[in-house]
DNA sequence: CGCCGGGTTGATTTCAGTCAAGCAACGTGG
DNA sequence: CCACGTTGCTTGACTGAAATCAACCCGGCG
């Protein structure tokens, strides 16, 4: 994990346009504004500027252990381009997929009190690059700015709603449904016939889905028979439209029929 | 659901212990001071006072709906005494079960932005009264006053590390060894030997733990032989620290003797 | 009484994990 | 350049866990 030089101007559109054109991961770091982040996009100028003279840019390579579940919180981290994993690790030493962060998601909640820990570890997922920002002067910032205290909010709020939501589809699918859905998260929106290549290998897909990759192969190969096309590591969907019709079709053939009873209309003690 | 007098006073802890001693919900709920609320507890005096003439104390029989799903947020809710469970509902109308809520937690990370909606239903699991504050008020409240501000973004800390935890044991362990999980998460601690009773009825945990009531039934008779007696809804636990270990050898039981590679160390587009 | 609703138990099926083999792509070193 | 090991992926045969289907028990309660 080499640093790089922190040369986080606000406001260099074209200069950061050019080094876009051009696809070098590095220079892209380099000419990366805060102002392109998410949580930083409605940020006033003055907290913003301050934060850019604190945040240090990082290029990693793959498998790179960013922070460990228990380590004490020293740095607010957002991921510049890459991919970082984020697991648990139990005490008898395996490990499991929580999550994966890219493009300008922010990977850990911004926590305020003092003697906090990470609550997973985190570790690259091929070349990265990422921002970190002392934990105790974006805390600071966070309280005295209203803006940035609400986009941390608003962040968190993200947050909670994919966890949520990787809950339910753990609860409620079955393998073959979540890598449906899975594909579907990829489809780029509007288009009915789409191509494009997986962002992560196999392995990491199935943790993500809870299941083993033998099964992921499997579900792939029924997927198959419904219009999606897979060469490996590259995918086509013959018609977006038909997959989700078959997501429901899928759905339907789990739960029987019709459900007559909810969830229970129990008491308590 | 019926709305009671909204007696919110700040200060009250002979009236209050008063009230608890004799058990009576409708009185504990009159007598309960803001201040004994984990989210409230370190909130300076005038925004409390602010916020009680807000609160609205509301007490629900069971299986009411507090809010569904979608609904635009009006209220931030917080549990005082019984239970809420907080679910989703797919479009097929199936629901699944994501946390239960229980003594002094907020139900729903309050949130900021107008137009927001409510990413979960909420309904009482028997009798049960509840907090409300008008959400608009809240968010200008948790912007002016720094200490609630924080004690919201603690609020959602714990929340996803909850959530995680969920994850993880979803994904690592089998039925057996989250139920035993959950039943030592329920033993007073510090006992080696203790007796309690559930807090709701088996198809609730069945649905906590996400399994179906038969696979709860079965997992129950498997920890009898492991020092767990039931009596329907009552437990007995003859030993905590047996039982812990038990969890250790079902963990190890799953996953083969010594995994020698880890997650993966591969690679991204 | 008889009729629930919640819980248990048994028989069977289905889904996913395990074990094992094999293949294609790739890089490395002779 | 090819032999070779590695790594990611796929497939098949088998095992095991949990869902499903179904019967039954038992403690209220009209």
């Amino acid at each position: 994990m080499r640093s790089d030089m922190n040369d986080l101007t606000i406001g260099l559109g074209a200069r950061k346009a050019r080094a876009m054109r051009r696809g070098d991961r590095l220079k892209i770091a380099e000419a990366f504004s805060l102002r392109d982040l998410p949580l930083f996009a409605n940020i006033d100028d003055e907290t913003l500027s301050t934060l850019a003279l604190e945040a240090k840019v990082e290029s990693c390579e793959a498998g790179v252990t960013i922070f460990r579940q228990g380590d004490p919180i020293v740095s607010i981290v957002v991921v510049l381009s890459g991919f970082v994993k984020l697991m648990r690790i139990a005490p008898g030493g395996d490990e499991t997929l929580i999550a994966i962060r890219a493009n300008g998601e922010t990977i850990v909640e911004p926590v305020m009190g003092p003697d906090e820990t990470y609550g997973v570890s985190a570790e690259t997922v091929g070349p990265t690059t990422i921002v970190k920002v002392p934990a105790a002067r974006f805390a600071r910032l966070a309280k005295e700015s209203a803006a940035l205290g609400a986009a941390v909010e608003q962040d968190a709020k993200n947050r909670i709603a994919g966890l949520v939501a990787e809950i339910e589809s753990l609860k409620s699918q079955n393998a073959d449904l979540r890598l449906a859905n899975f594909i579907l998260s990829l489809c780029p929106p509007g288009e009915e016939q789409c191509r494009f290549r997986l962002p992560y290998d196999k392995r990491l897909i199935a943790a993500l889905l809870g299941v083993k990759q033998e099964t992921l192969s499997r579900a792939f190969a029924k997927l198959r028979e419904h219009g999606v096309r897979t060469e490996t590591r590259d995918i086509l969907v013959e018609s977006v439209s038909r997959l989700v019709a078959q997501c429901e079709h899928l759905g339907r053939a789990m739960r029987p029929p019709e459900r007559t009873g909810r969830l229970t209309r129990d008491n308590a003690a």
